[in-house]
DNA sequence: AATATATATTGACATGCATCAATATAAAAA
DNA sequence: TTTTTATATTGATGCATGTCAATATATATT
């Protein structure tokens, strides 16, 4: 278990919850305003600010203030290296464990 | 929050755990039986269950049973689907809350 | 300076989760 | 049929999480 998987598991975390998903999904095609993410859901101020920290620390979104608002935007690189991790981790390698010879045959 | 983002949301729950991602790239280039995963990490065998659960739940794993081994692969179609997901929701779209206008201009 | 507005933080609550020891089940071997 | 082996389930424990109401902070407006 190594550190870059531990990394990858903190970032999995926060894509774990829809109402962060459905956050990244209007963050698609722009940077958007807390207050419009506000909107489109039913749930507190609180319980927003609570789930842009969670994608903020992962790295998935950035956050940028402009007077009393709070603008927030995907962070492209982050997500592909995400995408990159995936396939890594689940393609065929040279070198594998399930080569090793087996416990149970 | 769309019914695919519960699903998708309850799949990235899965890869939320460092070893749960360890045990999927063991998986990566071949079956393997639940005997051979325990081997590799420092869990006890009723956690290793647990792991394998969540994954085969989630429909990251197919299990087979073979007498009295249970042999684990990767079901890559979930993967891919999950690929695909993870651009879909991230692409810029045409049609878009952003281009709506704004709350806070 | 006082007020209003947008967002963040705190504290509380219920639920969920990773883990283990103990036990149960399933299948093979003796 | 009893024993052994591989895996699953149960129950308990400590910790994390999503949510909200209440409050604090930061910025703009009056």
């Amino acid at each position: 278990m190594t550190n870059r998987n531990q990394e990858q598991a903190f970032i999995f975390k926060a894509l774990s919850d829809p109402h962060r998903l459905a956050i990244l999904e209007m963050l698609s095609c722009g940077e958007l305003c807390a207050c419009k993410l506000l909107e489109k859901f039913e749930i507190t101020q609180p319980t927003l600010s609570h789930h842009m920290k969670i994608l903020s620390e992962a790295g998935l979104v950035v956050a940028r203030r402009e007077g009393k608002w709070m603008h927030y935007a995907l962070n492209i690189a982050v997500i592909k290296s995400l995408q990159n991790y995936i396939t890594e981790i689940t393609s065929d390698k040279a070198q594998c464990i399930c080569k090793d010879g087996g416990c149970c045959q």
